[in-house]
DNA sequence: GCACAGGGTCGAAGCGCTTCGACTGGCGCC
DNA sequence: GGCGCCAGTCGAAGCGCTTCGACCCTGTGC
């Protein structure tokens, strides 16, 4: 491995130089940079991790703890991690996985250990374990959800009670009295995970004031899960007429059963979903949906943590805005 | 922060010996390393990353080179990502995560600046432009798939050939004569993603001595290019009985589509999936099909790097079993 | 009774980098 | 013409840890 001396000799520089030449943090005259910079590129020269971190106590590296939950939409997950992780290295940084397993310990560990730079924690739930010893540890952090604390936290997520708002909204408009919530798998309710509370939240408010009906049911992904679940919701109130889909994995069961039962999207009943925009177009009906911004959120999240670590950081909540697009599963309520 | 130091002093002891408590290098008398822990405990000490990076030059971290393809299957990547890093954490390491964007570059990137210990790279192509880079970087590195050349290097993978094989067997036993390939998107074949063609090479192989038709067709997913996909194989071959899904993204669409066109599965026809365990139970037919381990792929990667580190190293090429499981989608042809 | 082995501990020398203070020479300014 | 100033460079002191050789002490074998 080359150093930063070896470099130094090769260019006839001491290494302070060469280090500032890297560093940008003293002016270097324009020969001594290219001097050096030559030397660089000659010699193959990179930096080693461990002793910069050392040195200048920064590693340039942003944790990101996600959820190794089954019950979640993986597809969302991975955008969010995918985006992360570019933005991040735009941002000169690198991310390091953490995964759910270790639990709260994965905050004392990288705080302590000083490994990371920052951290983001995805999957936040109202009460979230993790924060008592994040605010404890002092660390940079920033969450991508929302708990029910956040003095002191810096948040980024998709305003979901706008997006339940939305839905209702959408599907008011058209007429729709009676409408039923295809909510997300019971364990995410039992956990307090934010976004779907929230978004029910959301549903909730915005039928009172147009005065429409919610049946709000938790559900599994898959066939068999939804079955029963539709037919317990078209028993209790056969004139349902409109829905909103919260659980990705049930959109396209919900599709297929409603037509299997002869009841036609969107003439007979309408589908709003709040899911990605791949889902939503990829669908057997061209699914009208508020997108999840997946993307978005996870560049946000390293922007935010940039700007925190250059001291330019804000302790804001950044919610998103909730964009509906219709498509062609929804249409006026039946008279 | 605390450092060793301050732990050595609080326990009246020297550094080197704090240091030999915790890696356990040499014989320390059991009184000693209880006093040593008792201070570990009480002052909260956490080993810094950074330091003994650069004192043992070893980070600790592994790299995950994770495609950021979006024609890919996600949850089968994100499965395996998570497998990694927790199997990973069970030895110590973490996960550095790496995406596409980069390119080649991050390869001597990571290599240079010593900031993981090993790679892992997934998607491998046959002619990967990563692969020359690594060989010459002589890090050490498992691949997640198969390249053409793999002298030199640790691979883990499905056995592809044997998969495709394996569900032209199933169909071939029950009788199909005329089966239909539906394939991963076109894009994946042109790059030449290893497991893609393994597989179709398998199925060709076996459906020649078997002695049964094959016609290969690339599918997008999605309703659109999987109803394309469908009228042109029957098109072509009215007379097609068995199915063999290799995308995932597919397997939906197909069943719909051949629900509506009043083709019963598996009466009429036949269908077998290559996809994770999930996808089959959960599709609205339960599906004959060859899991895609990725889990145990994730975890033999890992295993395989620890054991290069420790010495005890493989350049070995370690191709897992598939396994086929009848479930409700296939049957006898019908005559 | 002595030499020797070996378990247990310590001191010191780095690992490769950043950063602070100090030094030098040339420039403009009064 | 002397002063101060600033751009440009250097030397040295760490950052917190690992690890090597050295040392001491106790126990063992002859």
């Amino acid at each position: 491995m080359v150093t930063l001396a070896e470099v130094a000799q090769h260019a006839g520089v001491s290494a302070s130089t060469v280090s500032y030449v890297l560093s940008g943090k003293r002016s270097i005259s324009a020969t001594t940079r290219e001097r050096v910079e030559h030397s660089i590129q000659q010699l193959g020269y990179h930096p080693n991790a461990g002793a910069r971190a050392l040195a200048s106590s920064r590693s340039n590296i942003i944790a990101l703890m996600v959820p190794l939950r089954t019950d979640m939409y993986v597809p969302v997950m991975m955008e969010i991690a995918i985006a992360v992780a570019t933005t991040a290295r735009t941002h000169g940084y690198d991310v390091l996985l953490l995964t759910g397993e270790e639990g709260p310990a994965a905050v004392r560990r990288i705080a302590g250990s000083s490994l990371a730079d920052a951290m983001i924690l995805m999957d936040v739930e109202l009460h979230d374990e993790r924060l008592p010893l994040l605010r404890e540890s002092g660390h940079t952090a920033v969450l991508i959800g929302l708990p029910a604390d956040r003095t002191g936290l810096t948040c980024v997520d998709l305003d979901f009670e706008a997006t339940g708002a939305l839905c209702v909204d959408h599907l008011a408009g058209l007429g729709h009295r009676d409408i039923a919530v295809i909510g997300e798998a019971a364990a995410v309710y039992e956990r307090h995970t934010g976004f779907a509370e929230r978004t029910v939240d959301g549903i909730r408010a915005k039928a009172q004031e147009a005065n429409v009906r919610v049946l709000h049911r938790p559900c599994e992904g898959g066939y068999a899960a939804m079955a029963g679940t539709l037919a317990r919701i078209f028993d209790e109130r056969p004139g349902t007429t409109g829905f909103v889909v919260q659980n990705e994995a049930a959109v396209e069961p919900l599709l297929n059963l409603l037509q299997q039962q002869g009841r036609a999207v969107p003439e007979d009943v309408s589908v709003v979903a709040v899911c990605p925009e791949q889902v939503a177009t990829q669908a057997s009906v061209r699914l009208t949906s508020v997108a999840i911004p997946a993307q978005e959120m996870g560049r946000r999240a390293v922007e935010q943590v940039v700007a925190k670590l250059a001291g330019r950081g804000s302790d804001e909540v950044e919610l998103l805005e909730p964009v509906l697009t219709v498509r062609a599963s929804t249409g006026p309520a039946p008279s």
